[in-house]
Order: C-alpha cells, then structure tokens, then sequence
DNA sequence: TATTGTTATACTCTATAACTATA
DNA sequence: TATAGTTATAGAGTATAACAATA
C-alpha cells in the first residue's frame, strides 16, 4: 500500500489558478505549434490583425511584454514573413500583416477562438456566467 | 485623443485565467521575499512540512517538478539549512524541516493561507463556490 | 524631456538526454 | 528492470540598465 501524501497547498485558490491556467496554455501552445508559433507570437498576431500600423510599444502595454523582449519576438515574425514594419516616423513603424500572415492570422484565429469556447464549455452551463464574473475581478 | 485600441483575446477565458493566476502569483511573490523564498521554494517547503520524511521523487510527482529540476532547489533549501536529508536507504533520502525551518515555515504558512483567503475574499460570497467548482474543472 | 526602439545581460521556470547507483 | 538522484544543457518568459535616435 503506497503512502498517503498530503497537499496541503491543494485549496488554494492561487494554486489551483495556476493549474487551471497552465492547462489552458498547455493545449493553446500545442495548438499553435502545428502554425510554428508560440502563444506570445500567436497574441502578438492577433494585436497586429486587430490594430494594423500599431505600434511596437503598444503591443507592449497591451500584453504587458517589456520593449527589450518584444524585439526579437517581432524581429522573427519579420524574418518568417508574416508580419512586416512601414515606417511613420524617423523612430516608430506601423506593424502589419504581410500577404502571407494575414490568411494564415485568420485560420489560427478561428481556431483559437473554437478552443477557448472548448475550455469554458467545460463547465456546465450554470456556472459560465459566475466563472466569467469572478475572473473579471482576479484578473483587473 | 487616443488613438482606440481592441484586445481581440481580451474574453478569451484562457487568457484572463492566466492574467488571474499571475497577479495572485505576484502577489505571494511579495509576500514570499520577506522570507527570502521564491514560489516554488515556498511549495516545496510546505510539502515537506506536511510529508516529514518525503522523498525528492515524491515531491517532484505532486507539485510537477520534474527531477532535474528539484536537485538545485533542495540544495539551496539545504545550504540555507530550512532542510535536511536523512539517509533512508543506499539512493533515496528522507527530507525534513530543521530546527530553523520548522518555525519559519509554520509562520510563513500562515501568512500564505491568509493571502490565499484574500483572494478568495476579493470575490462577492455567492460567486466563491461557483468559482471553485470551476476551477476543480478546469484544473483537473 | 519624454518616447521609440535596441543591445546586452541575467534570473526563473521548464524540458530533455545521459548518467550513476541502488532496489 | 525500474527507481532515486545528479549533471549538463537548452528553450522560453521575464526583468533591468544603458543606450541611440527622434518627437
């Protein structure tokens, strides 16, 4: 008979968060990896679909990424030519999807969108609402 | 004026998950540096406060630590003397609080467990039991 | 002076392969 | 043959300091 193990961390709300959080990004990453891209990439994507010519800086505050991170990220979405730079002045650029991302932002898209309906139709239908509402309030 | 910007992700449960995990993890972050601890550290320490002589394998399996991983942690546990290992057999070891530890985990466990409730307190009553019958969803 | 963007750097968490020693 | 534990290594996310160029 094997040894009883306690979890005492087990009700913690914080916990429990993180659990239900990671599966969710989990299943999101291997998603995304049938595109070659990770979540980061894939929210990155999904800002430049919804505000073209943004700002590098605004995906930043937006996603909360610091602007020494978001360089790279951005730099290899130009190399593999899903995103491309137009400048608007002598220090920014309006960030867009190319002729090949835009499609290709548009298929992950809906996809993403039918696994995040997936993670809350989960749960039965009288506790969506609450679930939503409570989150509302963790995550502001 | 302020040029309008959209968060296509921003209902995305998977997202607003993520962003609730991490702001009750920052949290416990802070709370956690006045011991000196990280998270995971912190975790560690209370598994060990519930499991007196548990195992390094034991603890990688319930808090998804893989094992490599674990080895440093402990060793900092250990040189920082909250922990010690007692020889069980030729390859495994049994792992307890010291006479330090023992005291600053218990204070320390207190103070997680009064956070954790806080959180749990953000939410009006009639959302709580909703919310963690989610989270048991979700999270398993 | 504040903002945009870059480089360099470092820390944490996570993941895998390869290994020793023991049961 | 399976398990306990270690070492080395690498990827990804996150953080800060220092800087150049521009508004």
């Amino acid at each position: 008979m094997r040894r009883t193990i306690d979890l005492p961390f087990a009700d913690f709300p914080g916990y429990r968060l993180k659990l239900a959080a990671g599966k969710a990004t989990n299943g999101l990453s291997k998603l995304l990896s049938e595109f070659d891209l990770r979540v980061s990439e894939a929210m990155i994507l999904l800002f430049i679909e919804a505000n073209p010519a943004c700002l590098q800086s605004e995906i930043g505050r937006a996603l909360n990424i610091a602007n020494p991170n978001l360089t790279p990220i951005l730099s290899r979405l130009e190399t593999s030519e899903l995103v491309f730079r137009q400048p608007i002045d002598g220090r920014s650029n309006g960030l867009h999807l190319s002729r090949n991302g835009a499609p290709l932002v548009k298929k992950m898209h809906a996809q993403m969108q039918a696994y995040e309906n997936q993670i809350l139709e989960q749960l039965p239908p009288h506790l969506r609402d609450p679930f939503n509402e409570a989150l509302e309030i963790l995550a502001s």
